[in-house]
Formats: C-alpha cells, structure tokens, sequence
DNA sequence: CTACGTCCATCGGAACTTGT
DNA sequence: ACAAGTTCCGATGGACGTAG
C-alpha cells in the first residue's frame, strides 16, 4: 500500500500495530544498513516473507529456514545462502545500532548511540525512569516520553525478550579506547575508499568524537572523499576545516 | 531563535535469478 | 555462458520538528 509520510502522521497513522504495513516497515527498518544491516532483506523480500507468513515480528527473521526460502520465487541457492549467512552476522551488531533498530520513535543512529553510552545493557535502560532519561544530555521530555512507554508496553516487552533468546546482543561493549577525537564534530561527505560511511562514523565514535550529518560552524572537520556534494560548498563558505581520508587517517594515527 | 538530526524520497550502479 | 529484468547498495539533498 502507500506509505504515510511522517508529516501526516497525526491524520493517518494507523493505530492498529498488527497491520501488515506497519509490521513491513519496522522490519524493513530493522534490517537496514543503520540498524542490523541485514544485506539482502530489503523491502521486497520483506513483503513477500510477511504476506507468506513466515515472519511475523524481528524475532521470526533469525528462525528462517532454507527450505522455506527455497519455495519463494527468484530466491535461488545463492541468495539463501547470503541471506542467512547475513541474517547470523547481525546477531552481534554493537548495543546502539540493536537499539536504533528497534524503531522507537525519536530514536533515529545519534539518539541510540547516546542511550548505548549511558546504559550497560537494556535491561538498564527499560528500567529507567522518564526523569532519568532525560536527564541525558540531548534526551528531551519528547524523546523520554517516547521511549519510557515504548519499554512500557507489554508487546513491545516480549519482543526484546524473544530477540534476546535468539541470541541478540544487548549489551555495551566495553572497550575503552584513547578518547583521541573527544570533543571535534565530524561531517562525512563524498565517497571513500578504504571504508563504507558507517564505518567511518564508527571509528569517529570509538575514539571519542561527534559525527553530525549536517555541516554548520559548530563542525570541526569534513572528511571529503570523492564526489562530494554540497556540504563540501557549505563547508567552504563556513570556513570549516576540509580534510581527505588520509588526512584523517594520518590523523588518528592509523597510517 | 538557531543548529542539527530524522522509522525519507530518490537515483545510478552493482549483484543476482532466470530464460535463452 | 550471456543478456535481460529486478532488487539492493551507497549516497545525496530537502523539509520538518526537536533540543538547547
């Protein structure tokens, strides 16, 4: 069917969380490149998967079987096979993208990422009271709002429990490196060549940076790479600092 | 008010299935 | 083995709303 924009969502978003279009679209956000990652779960297969019932919510991806895969049309030996095989990979994706993934509303990549710092693990997190949250620098009542009652709602409670039997990381991890970048702003733009966006982006976090995707004065850096588009103009005109990959590299120290 | 991030929309190019 | 037809990947830019 169509999809509702966001903007109209006070007229149309349908109230009923069992209809099949809104369960397609949290899968679809939950397999995607930000969240799980689950490279050949796109929103093709996903319809298909959920009209043929054979997924119902997050936790029915990881209980897929070959043999089932198999009966679909235009799904060979090959794809099955990197299906599951991408299916197990995003069992141990880091605690901010598994939270990002959970399609709590006001939670888009930057607010996960700065719930996985506050809390060890997301039985910390549903815990938390609505004080508490957003006590959180960048958490406001609205996000805290959010995501208190989505902790709090029975369905939602059984889904993290289901997602965890199937072996789901939902912890910190507890690496702590040289906070070398702490405190500088990054913008990415362009194309890169020894790394995807996402993983850039995970570097600069690791090390202690900020990662914006907008380019204003408060930017430090924009990392360029090949065929940039406006942000590199915006970042001339802003006087912000233009670096190349291997600037950067050279940077934090990894060339 | 200003800065910035967002369960987006959309596009070319890469990868895979299927019929010849 | 090859070409045609589809779907997915990786990226860009824009409109709107939230935080501070």
């Amino acid at each position: 069917g169509k999809v509702v924009r966001e903007a109209d969502e006070v007229a149309y978003r349908c109230i009923n969380a069992s209809c099949p279009a809104q369960i397609k679209r949290r899968i679809i956000h939950f397999a995607s490149r930000q969240a799980m990652d689950i490279e050949g779960l796109g929103e093709k297969w996903v319809n298909i998967l959920v009209d043929k019932g054979l997924i119902k919510d997050f936790s029915d991806i990881y209980k897929l079987k070959k043999s089932d895969l198999l009966k679909l049309e235009r799904m060979g030996d090959k794809s099955s096979d990197n299906l599951l095989k991408a299916i197990e990979k995003s069992k141990n994706r880091p605690f901010h993208r598994v939270l990002y993934a959970l399609g709590i509303r006001h939670v888009g990549l930057g607010t996960a990422q700065i719930l996985a710092n506050a809390f060890n693990n997301i039985d910390e997190l549903m815990k938390a009271s609505k004080e508490r949250l957003s006590a959180i620098s960048g958490i406001g009542p609205i996000v805290a709002e959010s995501i208190y009652n989505f902790f709090h709602t029975k369905e939602n409670i059984e889904l993290i429990n289901k997602l965890k039997e199937v072996g789901i990381n939902f912890e910190r991890e507890k690496k702590e490196e040289k906070k070398i970048l702490a405190g500088k702003t990054f913008v990415v733009t362009g194309t890169l060549k020894n790394f995807t966006r996402q993983q850039v982006h995970e570097l600069i976090l690791s090390l202690g940076g900020n990662v914006a995707t907008s380019v204003s004065k408060r930017t430090d850096y924009l990392i360029c790479g090949a065929d940039p588009g406006s942000k590199l103009d915006k970042a001339k005109e802003l006087g912000v600092k233009i670096i190349s990959e291997e600037e950067f590299l050279e940077m934090i120290g990894k060339k």
